[in-house]
DNA sequence: ACTAGTGTAACCTATGTTGTTACATACATG
DNA sequence: CATGTATGTAACAACATAGGTTACACTAGT
């Protein structure tokens, strides 16, 4: 969904979106995008301005912009893999255990984003508008 | 968690388990044994029998079973990266963007189980006695 | 000053996951 | 064959999390 929303501001590129025009755009509502525009701040993708008239825009092109940025936007804050946070050490070997597994699985997400990382917001967009568009023009 | 009980059978190798034992060395109750254990059937990762003094084992040998099978057997069922599924088709962008998105998630997804690939669960377990065990030997 | 917009908190609801109890079934053993 | 042990599975409560809604303070352009 950060994607999507991305996706939307490269289309618009340069203009300042309000929150509310993307939360109908994604369907959904402004509080929900505003959550996820404040990681995309954090992670300096985006810039917003307050006030009237304002709104946010991205904050570099969208040829340098890649996917693996946007996964590591919002996957901190969704943190993913770590389910069972159970401080549950009633074992020795389970605690050591997990740590050999975060490394392991810190890797494995490592190989995940580096292809992630091959992919920019301008070519998915390109890839978007080359495989769909041409069917269906309007609306 | 998936990986700990696999690891607790690996360690027995051989024997039979059942799953009240591997519910008390996990730290939960036999019937979530028993849903993990299913998928690890479906995965042919294990092999489990009924009846009286029977239980579980695995069907290969540790060196044989790769993390990515173990996370491909129990992802399926908890479907990952598919947390939004709303059909809303508000607008068409949106769903071709998903069609796309799936592309690239999917290729990013392979990289990750081919990372996950080069551990076996043979190898796990040596990191783990190699890192850990040593420290502290009781308990 | 007024208006349009963000940032943020509080709260509700729906959904999924985990834990628990219960029971039918299967099988090994005496 | 009777019995005990273990799995498979369903039904349900407890809990956690995500998503949505409302409300309101604050900021900046007009």
């Amino acid at each position: 969904m950060a994607v999507h929303v991305l996706a939307v501001l490269a289309y618009k590129e340069g203009d300042r979106i309000t929150s509310t025009f993307l939360a109908s755009s994604v369907n959904t509502n402004p509080v929900m995008i505003r959550r996820l525009l404040l990681d995309l701040q954090r992670a300096k993708l985006i810039e917003t301005s307050k006030g009237a008239g304002s709104g946010s825009r991205l904050s570099r092109a969208p040829g340098r912009i890649n996917l693996a940025e946007i996964y590591r936007a919002v996957e901190e804050s969704e943190s993913f893999a770590r389910p069972s946070g159970k401080p549950n050490e009633d074992c020795p070997v389970g605690h050591c255990m997990r740590a050999a597994l975060d490394k392991i699985f810190a890797s494995a997400q490592g190989a995940m984003e580096r292809d992630l990382e091959k992919t920019t917001l301008a070519g998915l967009i390109e890839t978007v508008k080359a495989s769909c568009c041409p069917e269906k023009k309007s609306r």
